[in-house]
DNA sequence: CATACAATCTGTAGTAACTACAGAATCAAG
DNA sequence: CTTGATTCTGTAGTTACTACAGATTGTATG
């Protein structure tokens, strides 16, 4: 990409960080401590300053979890990102599986999403619609 | 209270419960214990039985969780099938605002099925792709 | 330069949502 | 009635944060 002017994106301090990703300054330090985050470079004086990787890092992890994915899912899903020396047959499986349960996920998700927005708008008469909510989302078998 | 209902399946004990739903046993009392699960009538000896209705609830809760929405948020949607004594206005707002964050969910989850999918069959190769997963999904602003 | 005041530091403790025992009681089969 | 599997209550541990406390650093201003 081509990068005008000068400015090579300059470093954020925790709390930069923190306001553009959504995660608390508290979270960043847990991630970095439990090793999903890498410790980035430190001031003089010990503050963190982190780059643009870190917070492409921080988006997918918060991501990751708001998805419903634990953050040993996340840690495996970033191990293939760094590389970690897998096979090919390995890394194959792996990313099948979890693309399949994502696949799962989508799938109910639209039925949630069906459903939400059919009491919406049954709403829209003036009466509380007697919705089968859990019917409709998960009344068959699973 | 009154006759004897002509209940077609006949209740099932905590473990069955478990195995159908996939909650551990300790999981489904403690929804119990706050409120998410009605307590279930129980034996002479004080053992639970529980009907038709109690497991779909618990395929709705743990699905919603898997699915990354907290247990105030489920507590949220449960309430909405248990016929709070909300205004029209309220389920609308409510329920649209939960179908949006529902489809940026799923925006996002296909993000995710794509890239997996790209590498499993990329995998088939031989080598393992020097994937960008995460710009793939998140690399861009949010 | 001094100084005030916000931001960050480390470390510990609390919360949410489970999960795992321990020890006693109950249930189902033989 | 015995025996072994289940379930019971209650407590303690785990995961993934979240919230202080008290000290230190960064920075805007006189």
């Amino acid at each position: 990409m081509g990068g005008t002017t000068a400015s090579v994106t300059s470093p954020l301090t925790i709390g930069a960080v923190s306001k553009r990703t959504g995660c608390h300054i508290e979270t960043i330090r847990y991630y970095e401590r439990i090793g999903i985050l890498p410790a980035p470079p430190r001031t003089e004086g010990g503050h963190r300053l982190y780059g643009q990787d870190h917070l492409k890092r921080l988006f997918f992890v918060r991501r990751s979890r708001e998805l419903g994915f634990s953050l040993e899912e996340v840690r495996g899903l970033l191990s293939l990102v760094d590389g970690g020396d897998y096979t090919c047959a390995e890394v194959k499986t792996f990313t099948l599986r979890h693309a399949d349960e994502v696949k799962r996920k989508i799938t109910d998700l639209r039925k949630m999403e069906r459903v939400l927005k059919d009491m919406a708008s049954q709403c829209e008469g003036g009466e509380i619609p007697e919705c089968p909510v859990i019917d409709a989302l998960f009344g068959d078998t699973h």
